[in-house]
DNA sequence: GATAAGATTAACT
DNA sequence: GTTAATCTTATCC
C-alpha cells in the first residue's frame, strides 16, 4: 500500500494518523499497535529539529513522507517519527503514544512492565516496546520489519488538539492530537 | 575542542 | 512536585 496520503502538511498528517496501525516484525514475532497520541513538526516551527535545516541527524525527515525519522535523546531514549509532506521540507509527525494490540506478553517482557495503558503510553517507551532505534531511522514503513497501515479516519469530534508535550520553543502552538478519551495516551 | 540542552522516564519526597 | 540517569548533537569558542 501506498504511503502517498502523507503528503499533506504535518498537522494534517498528524490528524490523519490517529488511529493508523503499526506492525513491527522481529525475532520472527509479529507486534502491532495503534496511534492513539501524535505531535507535529515541521521546518518553519522554532521547536523542531529541521528549523535550522537540515543535519546528519536530522536527513531523513528532508526525504520521502511515509519513511521513518528516528533520533535518540536523553542519553537513553528513542524517539519515532512519521516523515510527512514533500521532499526537501523538514516536516513529520512524532508518535507519541499507541495502543497496544499484538505481542503484548513480549513488549511486557521487554518493558519490564506489566500494565499495558503504561506500555507504549509515550514516545521513548513505545521505542523500546517495539525494538526501534537508529538502525530504522530513514526506513521505508510500506516495507518490513516496520509497516504503517492507514486505519480510520478518527471523527473529527474525537481529536483533541493541544500543547506540546517537553518542548521549550513554541509552547503555544497546538500541535499536538490525541483520541478523546483513550486509555493509552501519556496523560 | 568544549559545553549546554534535550520532542524522556522512573523513582523519590 | 522534584530529580537523577546518561550521552548525542548542535552551537560556540
Amino acid at each position: 500500500m501506498s504511503l502517498k496520503w502523507l503528503e499533506v502538511d504535518a498537522d494534517q498528517a498528524a490528524r490523519d494518523l490517529l488511529g493508523c496501525k503499526v506492525i513491527r516484525e522481529i525475532n520472527g514475532q509479529t507486534l502491532s499497535a495503534r496511534i492513539v497520541e501524535t505531535e507535529a513538526y515541521s521546518q518553519d516551527d522554532p521547536a523542531s529539529h529541521t528549523f535550522r535545516g537540515k543535519t546528519a541527524r536530522n536527513g531523513s525527515m528532508f526525504g520521502t513522507a511515509g519513511h521513518a525519522y528516528v533520533y535518540f535523546t536523553y542519553g537513553m531514549h528513542y524517539c519515532f517519527n512519521i516523515v510527512c509532506g514533500l521532499p526537501d521540507f523538514g516536516a513529520g509527525v512524532l508518535i507519541r503514544a499507541l495502543e497496544p494490540i499484538e505481542g503484548i506478553e513480549a513488549m511486557e517482557a521487554i518493558r519490564n512492565q506489566n500494565d499495558v495503558r503504561k506500555l507504549m503510553n509515550g514516545p521513548g517507551k513505545l521505542c523500546q516496546a517495539l525494538g526501534i532505534n537508529r538502525e530504522l531511522d530513514g526506513h521505508d514503513l510500506s516495507e518490513p520489519p516496520l509497516r504503517l497501515v492507514k486505519e480510520g479516519p478518527i471523527k473529527p469530534e474525537l481529536i483533541v488538539n493541544t500543547t506540546r508535550i517537553g518542548i521549550s520553543r513554541e509552547k503555544d502552538a497546538l500541535r499536538r492530537f490525541y483520541i478523546k478519551g483513550n486509555p493509552f495516551v501519556s496523560r
